[in-house]
Order: structure tokens, then sequence, then C-alpha cells
DNA sequence: GCGATCCCTTATTCTAGATCAATAATCACT
DNA sequence: AGTGATTATTGATCTAGAATAAGGGATCGC
């Protein structure tokens, strides 16, 4: 609703993370700015207007409700909450996670800028996961009820959800693969080299980045403990394919991190 | 195609098979007779069909195409595949699986009868993994650009086919909390419990059930060995919570298994 | 019905990564 | 700028489950 008289500190903090982040140091990423329409957003077409046309994403643009910034820490929406709305992701980062009944958690997933947050909920009507702000950072809020309706309309929209929808199964086995058989080391470096595609996507330096995320929640994502995260992190900069100081990365040699994965160089 | 010369002996190990797995002993579980429609198929409230009228089931039963039975091994598609289809299976079962580089495979799911297979294809339009037939099986083939056209006229088929792949997504995300957190013994416990639900909801004995896959099979889903899987169903049994015999499995203290995995008990 | 192959179990050893512990660095708040 | 809280690193043990090995059962193909 109100999401005006905040946009000063926040543009401030937008540009200073995303300098460090870009290694042009000149673009900038789909800022904060809650006003912008789905036509005129960078992202456009990588998030849901992909494949619309103008005359479609102006309609989309009608059920897409633009949400005062989250600051970090702040939640999306927690387990159990009623599902209503899939969320993209503008800019800054999120991490959906679960809380075991020891009282940690679990991180389920990690979201970047052109992503969509929430489909688990779907099928249940609701969210079966907590979804936090890693950083300062803003969302496009789609009603669900009202996605359908459209996608119903264009038929466009419709086979660009159950694409992004699909992917999303694709992306969820090959972790189930990571998690069933690879090392720790493996781990590492398959999530760094997914990161690094992720970041490249929506333009930013593929070989440098800040990590949104704690080692711990890598940890909980990977499913080893913060100790190895750490561990094998010293031990890949040891080996020169990583530069690591605290949350900035460089990933060194490509094709080294690619060879511990696996063979695939693509 | 030409399904029909098969009958007499499909008919026989169906009732066979069933038998074994189905306390009252009576009820039969969708033959693999691949005539029948969807408005007659005992399994239409758990598949597709469901939420749909009469007509609209019709419509449905037009674009699916009833293949002919598969033996056991037989593959549906293999990964890489192109992305045509996705298929329900009608009676049997079957798993997914990719190939590590190292050769062995790593089984990335389970499909049980009213379960749909195929959906990792739909963004890419290839298939990520391969699917294989464990036992005698039949199956549904629902030609994907089919499903979308019809899903365009038939707004519940829409919503249908929306829940059901927020519902993959969802429990994805549930085994990915598995993996990177559980034990042993809890992810058997897990795997177990989820297969009893699963067969209950196909009105079979959630307590009494063959499992259709080997050892091998359930560790590569865990991410534990051949090994782990058979001391682990030793051990459970000697607790006296289950009862094994080979392929034949009985959950005998579902509680003390619900026990294991957490704490809700639903 | 018989051998070959695959599947399952059990015992023993070994290791990757967890756990425990302690310190250092960084961040968030006043 | 200072203080407490969170986050990261590193080292020393410990353990769950992997790896290896080997025998017995089931199942399949002929």
């Amino acid at each position: 609703m109100n999401t005006q008289n905040i946009q000063g500190k926040d543009s401030m903090l937008d540009e200073l993370s995303l300098t460090i982040r870009n290694d042009s140091g000149t673009q900038k990423l789909c800022p904060h700015n809650s006003n912008i329409s789905c036509a005129s957003c960078r992202l456009n077409e990588l998030c849901l207007p992909i494949a619309l046309n103008k005359t479609e994403i102006h309609q989309l643009d009608e059920i897409v409700e633009r949400n005062r910034p989250l600051k970090k820490g702040d939640h999306l929406y927690r387990q159990n909450d009623e599902f209503r709305s899939v969320f993209a992701v503008r800019s800054g980062s999120f991490k959906s996670y679960v809380l075991s009944d020891t009282g940690q958690g679990r991180v389920t997933g990690f979201y970047l800028p052109g992503e969509i947050i929430g489909m688990d909920g779907i099928a249940s009507k609701h969210y079966s996961n907590s979804t936090q702000s890693l950083e300062h950072s803003s969302i496009c809020e789609i009603p669900f009820s009202q996605l359908e309706k459209l996608s119903h309309q264009l038929p466009n929209l419709q086979h660009h959800f159950f694409a992004i929808m699909g992917n999303e199964i694709a992306k969820d086995q090959q972790i189930h693969t990571l998690l069933s058989s690879y090392s720790a080391e493996e781990r590492t470096a398959s999530f760094l080299l997914g990161l690094s595609s992720r970041y490249a996507r929506v333009s930013l330096s593929p070989t440098r980045f800040l990590l949104p995320m704690t080692r711990s929640d890598i940890g909980e994502y990977l499913g080893l403990t913060v100790e190895t995260v750490s561990r094998i992190f010293t031990a890949l900069q040891k080996k020169g394919l990583i530069e690591v100081n605290n949350r900035e990365i460089e990933l060194t040699d490509l094709e080294a991190l690619r060879a511990i994965v696996g063979v695939e160089t693509c």
C-alpha cells in the first residue's frame, strides 16, 4: 500500500549492494522502486511476463501487487499460512525453510531476482514452508486465483506457468540426486555453480558475487554442517578454484569446479 | 495399439499380485484391461479426472492414449528423450532414475497407481530422467500439448493440474528435508509410511503390501547403501515395528514408526 | 527343472563428515 | 566507538554409515 516514504534509503542500499556484486559496476538490476510495471521491469524476460505480448503483459500487470520492500529477516509468509499468492523476486533474495521438531530449521531453497516463490502451497492451499528475506528485498505478489483466471484467458501464460512449475520439479529432482549421492565437496561446488548461472541469468557476474546467505544456511540446504561448508570453502580456496572473503566470493576456475561436480561442461 | 491378445495372462498376473497386496482379498484395483475409460476407471477420483464432471471426463477420455501394458523392466521413456506426454499409472509401479557419470543410477522417484509421471520434462521439453516399470504395469498416456489445450477449455482441469504439479513440488521439498537431515532409520521409516499412505489412497492395505522395488532401489532413493537399508529393515523387525519377508512387508506398529520420523501423528 | 544371475543379509573394517570446543571476525545497536 | 550477538574458521575427536567381503536365497531364462 504505502510504499513511497522509504524510497530514499532503499535506493542507496540497493545501489551499494549492486555495485559490489556487479563486475561492470554500472548497470542497475531492477531497483526496489515499487512503481515499475512488468512492461518496464528489467526482469520481464526471465520472470512471469516471458513469452507474453504487450497487451498480455498489461493484463498481467493489472493483477500484480507490488508490495512494500522487505527488510532482512522479514517473512514473506510462514509455514501453514493460508496460500493466497505466488511471489516473484524483484530484487534481493530469500530463503525458504521448515522447522524440524527439534526447533532447528532446514533450508529448502534460495530465491534470486526473477524467480518464483510459493508454489509449494498450491496443492494443499497452505504454504509448506516459511520464507524469509535474506537482505533488503522487493517482491511482486501475484494472487493465485487471479493468475489462474488470467492463465485461462491467455494460453501463453498458462503454458509458461506450467513450464515454471515443471522447471521447479526438474530442479528439485536434481537436488534429490545431489543430496543422495554427492560428497560434501561435490555438493558445495555444484551449489556455487548453480548460484553462478542464476546470477548470470539476471546479467550479473557469474564469477564474482556476494553470498546472500550464511554458511549455516548453505549447510542446512546441502545437508552439511556449517563447519564442513567452511572447511570445503577453504579447501577450494587452497586449490585455487575460488577466492572467498566472508560473503564475497569469486569463482576463479569454473572448469575445475565443473570437473568436481561431474562431466558435462556446458 | 493391439492390446487384446495378451489379456488372458495379464489378468491372471494382476489378480495374483493384488490378492497378495490386498487385505480384503476381493476388490480389484484398476485391471490392466486397456479398454477401460476414465469414466469407469476405479482411479478416477485420484487421478486426472478428479473434480471434473461427466462431460469433462469424456473430453479428457478422448485425448488419453491407453497403451499396451509394460513388462517389468520396460522403459516408459529415457533420459533426454523428447518430452511429449505425461503418464498416469493405471496399475503396477514405476521408478524414475538418472545415471551418474560413473554409470550407476540414482533413483529419483517411485510411482504407484493414480500418480502422474513425467512432469520433469515440461520445462525443458526433454525428460530429465529415465522411467522404468518395476512389474507388469499399465499406463495412460496424456499428450501434453493436448492436455494444455484441454486445460485451456476446462478451468477445472487447469486448476487440478496446477494442483498436481504443486503437490509434486511440495513432496520434493519434503524429500529434500528428509535427505538433508534425517538419519538412515528415520529415512527408512518415513519411506515406509509414505508407501503406506499411498497404498491407502488407492484402497489397498496401508499396513501390508509388497515392495515393488529392490533394496538397492530404496537405497538409491534414500541416499543409503543396500546394506544399510537391509540392516535397518532387520533392526526395525527386531524392534517389532515391521515384519519383512523378502518383498512382503507388514507395518505392525505405525505409531512407533511415526515416532521415529517425528512428532505429528496424523 | 536347472544353472546363472541378480538380490538380500550379515560381519568387519574404514572414513567422510558430524560433534565438540575454542577463538576470531563481523554485524547490529545504542 | 563500544558492546553483545551473531557468524566464520580451525582443530581434535567420534560415529553413522560406507566399503569390502562373502555366503545363502530368490528369480529368470532356457
